[in-house]
RNA sequence: CGGGGCGUGGCGCAGCUUGGUCAGCGCGCCUGCUUUGGGAGCAGGAGGUCGUGAGUUCAAAUCUCACCGCCCCGACCA
């Protein structure tokens, strides 16, 4: 590809709307433009790093043994009803009608559909195990997008799903898509972590996140640093630190007068005692019902764990009325001592808290000398808060570490939530009808280049692997209008491009400098300049992005040189294709 | 949806408080000449219903209201 014939529209000004260094460059290197809010339009360059990345993710599904297929994105609304999910989704779904009013989604995800196929066409166990994937554009009308293509409405998804006749299929089958997986990012050039998940609204049992580590990730994570436990907070348990009994019974019970005193941090200061003898009473409305919500006074609620605790599709914090109603006293004063006819439920930790404080439900007033089980108790005590850097390993004991993550992929065991919904069912050896055990193993090919760009970039531009750079090599004629200069670039770009290195020829009429500047914008792997101080000793010069590496070296030396570095990033077998494929210009 | 902010040539912005030669600047784009190893110089040029619609006024980018779009924080999530 001539640089010159090429649409890769470079901008030398930041937009405006780009917050994160991967939106950024995304832009600025011309791979994307925004079409509507959370849609985008891929231009060439950005296009081929999406393809590249597809087809390392479909090498590494088909050698896992998974079949691709095409689902389709138009799902009709009786499926959703099945298995609950027309209304469980919410308004997450981008709906239609057709012009008969039948309604329809644009597909959000396709566990409906592809069971759908699976139950009419599977029979019989000797038909299982089966893991079929499909890569293809999915819809959610995000509440909010942002960070461009990281949480975007339109987003292509590899999806895969296996279909076993047991729980130890199901094990095996999980087990490749999550060495698959390692596989896909380890090619991919990415530094995963694969941490243990919640299961959100598709549901299920064991589930793995794999999160790319970085600062600009939405999710929160915490990882032992003596163990291997890692998971996203909105699952990590809070085991409590055993505490010892209290040595003496709580003197009793004291109202306190605390004018205007609302919040931990004003009560901290007011009573000279720290938050973790303070007992935070939240009120909730899970699915409509009011739910009184215990923990220590330095904790926060986990929203998701709750939820789980509650059995509730929805939680949400209470409004002022509501808690007014329920605690009989203004935000800011409620407490568990008396609260009557709503549902209390406790963290772990708060039994533990000897001689507490909290709201007393009045105006103005808080009790002191709070005592779990003597003044007041929970319907339910559960882990329910969020789990911090510091907190002990509930699987060792060791200290949690926490650190920020871009969900990249998600693996989960399903079990027979679809199934028995959808009425997917095979024959056993005995004839007996059962439910196939499935799984769903997702990975966001948008998100994922986004994330590549998160870990490879300076403050120069992109800096790709090779693995999925849109060219590997940018080969700048520094005059294009000097014919030698010319000439020998023109006869290296078709040498480069006969031994597979897929090459762009910068034959603009253009300062070296916004040459060079593009080059590092883009992230070419290698750049190679053809200029009259080399080219005098019949050489060109090679510069490696990534390291910073620079070589003078003669034409044939700079060919062998680009072919070793390149070749093994490159396929599974590692070896370049002697091709002119995608190359017009040969 | 709640909170905050922003919509002025392709991009980044000024102008708005104090209505009236304020439709302007930088970058980009086009033409010519000169340049050519890290985003060139000079000269000329194209391009804007100032988000949309009402309203106030002799007069609106500027004031009022409504709507639309976009960004950031939160709830949701791959």
């Amino acid at each position: 590809m001539r640089f010159s014939e090429l649409l890769a529209p470079t901008l030398r000004e930041v937009p405006a709307e780009a917050e994160i260094a991967s939106h950024r460059l995304m832009l600025r290197a011309g791979l994307m433009r925004k079409a509507a809010s959370g849609v985008y339009t891929f231009l060439p360059l950005g296009y081929r790093v999406l393809k590249k990345i597809m087809a390392i993710v479909r090498e590494e599904m088909d050698a896992a043994g998974a079949q691709e297929l095409m689902l389709p994105i138009i799902q009709p609304a009786e499926l959703w009803h099945e298995s609950g999910r027309w209304f469980d989704y919410g308004q997450e779904m981008f709906r239609l009608q057709d012009r008969h009013g039948r309604e329809f989604c644009l597909g959000p995800t396709h566990e409906e559909i592809v069971t759908d196929v699976v139950r009419s066409e599977v029979r019989s166990y000797r038909q299982l195990p089966l893991i079929v994937y499909q890569i293809q554009n999915k819809y959610r009308d995000e509440i909010r997008p942002r960070f461009g293509v990281m949480r975007s409405r339109e987003f292509i998804m590899k999806d895969a799903y296996s279909f076993d006749r047991d729980q130890e299929g199901l094990e095996r089958s999980y087990d490749k898509m999550y060495r698959a997986y390692e596989r896909i990012f380890a090619r991919l050039g990415l530094k995963t972590r694969a941490v243990l998940a919640d299961a959100g609204a598709i549901g299920g049992d064991d589930n793995h996140e794999f999160m790319v580590i970085a600062e600009t990730g939405e999710a929160e994570i915490v990882y032992c640093t003596e163990c291997s436990y890692a998971a996203n907070v909105e699952r990590a348990e809070a085991k409590p630190e055993q505490a010892l009994p209290p040595e003496t019974e709580a003197p009793p019970l004291e109202a306190v007068a605390t004018p205007g005193v609302r919040t931990i941090a004003e009560l901290e200061a007011f009573l000279s005692l720290p938050a973790s003898r303070m007992i935070k009473t939240l009120i909730y409305r899970a699915d409509g019902n009011p739910v009184a919500v215990l923990v220590r006074g330095d904790r926060e609620v986990n929203e998701v764990k709750l939820k789980r605790v509650l059995g509730a599709l929805a939680v949400e914090p209470a409004d002022a009325a509501t808690v007014e109603a329920v605690t009989g006293a203004p935000v800011g004063f409620a407490g568990p001592v008396g609260l009557q006819g709503v549902k209390v439920v406790a963290d772990l930790e708060v039994p533990q808290v000897a001689d507490g404080v909290t709201g007393a439900n009045k105006a103005d007033t808080h009790w002191i000398h709070v005592q779990y089980g003597r003044d007041y108790e929970a319907d339910v005590v559960a882990d329910v808060r969020v789990t911090v850097a510091g907190d002990a390993c509930p699987h060792c004991g060791g200290r949690l570490e926490a650190a920020r993550g871009i969900e990249v992929g998600h693996v989960f065991k399903l079990g027979t939530k679809y199934s028995e919904a959808l009425g997917a069912t095979y024959l056993d050896e005995t004839g007996t009808e059962r439910p196939m055990i499935m799984g769903c193993y997702g990975i966001g090919i948008n998100r994922t280049m986004a994330a590549v760009i998160e870990q490879n970039h300076d403050e120069r531009g992109i800096s790709w692997p090779v693995s999925i750079a849109p060219y590997h090599v940018d080969l700048i004629v520094i005059n294009p209008a000097d014919a030698p200069q010319r000439e020998a670039a023109e006869a290296l770009y078709e040498k480069l491009w006969q031994t597979g290195i897929e090459t762009v020829l910068d034959d603009r009429d253009e300062r070296a400098g916004v040459k060079f500047n593009d080059a590092d914008l883009i992230g070419f792997p290698f750049r190679v300049v053809v200029g009259p101080k080399s080219l005098a000793q019949g050489s060109v010069e090679i510069k490696e992005r990534a390291s910073g590496e620079q070589h003078v070296l003669g034409v044939e030396e700079a060919i062998e040189f680009l072919r070793e570095r390149i070749a093994p990033a490159l396929g599974r077998g590692g070896a370049l294709v002697e091709s002119r494929g995608g190359h017009p210009g040969l």
